[in-house]
RNA sequence: UAGGUAGAUCAGAUGGUCGCUCCGAAAUUUAAUCGGAGAGGAAAGUCCGAACACCCACCAACCUAAAAGGUUGGUUAAAAAGGUAACGGCUAACAGCCGUCGUCCGCAAGGAUAGGGGUGCGAACAGAGACGGGUUUGUUCGUAAGAACAGACCUACCCUUUCAAAAGGGUAAGCUUGGCAGUAAUGCCAAGGUGAAACGGCUAAAUCCCUACCGGGUGAAAGGGAGAAAAUCCCGUUCGAGUUCGAGAGUAAUCUCGAACCUAGAUUAAUGACCAUCAACUGGCAUUUUCUAAUGCCAGUACAGAAUUCGGCUUAUGAUCUACCUAGCUU
RNA sequence: GGGCGAGUGGCGGAACGGUAGACGCACUAGCUUCAGGAGCUAGGGGGAGAAAUCCCGUAGAGGUUCAAAUCCUCUCUCGCCCA
């Protein structure tokens, strides 16, 4: 699980990295990315009801991304906003399925 | 054995690796460390009801020379507006719950039901409601009498009689009065002699009214505080119509008393991620077997996530247990 | 978290509780034209049937009613508002 500290709470900074950021998507999910001053990296992630209307399925995915992120912390590029946004497919895949599609993610922008 | 009815309970367990939020300890700039706690029966839908806060209305007392105004307390009374409705009870309150009555459904166990009066409706059902009779309007035909067609209105409890649906007589339900049972709704019984189109049918889901009862509205984004202000933060916000156990009252809902306990407080939103073993159930395959079934292997694990807090209702949903009813078979 | 509204032919949209689909766009057929467009005329929810006609149809499921697109309850989908 992921500390509170590295995680996007303000409306505010939302909306800058969906406003200015940059991005990148695949079927399932997607990121958005901006610098931040910080010497650390901090993560948001968006799982709307469109996805799925019960809740339970909403905070599994959130949990299980947030999870990906926490054993990948260590290595990912620090200095960074970022924003994980996700696609109704994201419902068919296993944790070990969504970590790899991740990681994937990550090594493509070179954050990994 | 099959089908059904009602109710209750649980919401997999253990272990491993890695984590999150809050509280406490020491420490105090953080970080790190140790200890403790951490979702539901529906947390859901937001369909009702309350607590709580503010606003409106009204009442009382006080301040004020008076008015205006203000402060405090209240919702007893009145008004407005809105609502509620078989009867009796429970509750903080309710369209909820318990018990009872009536009506309807079911062979039954049982289930359903917001159940006062009028207006309005009948194109459906019931009714012999057709045909006929009477009155009347229009059109056509006809010299006229009248006829045909179409429409409107009136006309039926039973018996006697009659051309008649003219007259006479009688009566079910209802109505009035009385008795018994019941707190009551209501039920049973008796008497009276009013009673003819006395039919159908309706309510949460057309509309109006009587009577009785209830002050009304807005919702925690209420509302209050810190801050010059904004941003932001804090309170409200987690001890409560609280939970468990025991005793008593009551048919029951529920209430009273006693003891013990503290039991989630997040805010892009914690309460988890992954793995192993076992248990239960379901499905598939294989083997054995007349069948029932047994064994093994594989796969799967209901609905669903607190957001100010409670009480209900409704909807979603896996499994287990208990009691009862009906039918069949065996003894 | 709280509140409000909508769902009807292919599309947009009407319809006091009383014959469902007015009206517009699009579509089909015919007329017109050398041809196309425009214009004019006609047509159409689905199923059964030779036809007359019957049955089913207003997001879905129940209910009230003699009768429901309309009224009530629940469910689903879509949209909007409060910050």
């Amino acid at each position: 699980m992921l500390p509170k500290k590295y995680r996007l709470t303000k409306e505010n900074d939302f909306k800058i990295i969906v406003k200015q950021g940059k991005s990148f998507f695949i079927k399932e999910l997607g990121i958005k990315y901006f610098k931040n001053n910080l010497d650390y990296s901090r993560f948001g992630f968006i799982v709307s009801t469109k996805i799925d209307k019960r809740a339970t399925v909403r905070n599994k995915i959130k949990r299980r991304l947030r999870e990906i992120v926490y054993q990948n912390l260590s290595k990912i590029k620090p200095g960074f906003d970022i924003l994980i946004l996700t696609k109704p497919e994201i419902k068919n895949l296993d944790f070990l399925q969504l970590k790899e599609k991740l990681e994937k993610i990550f090594k493509k922008i070179g954050f990994l």
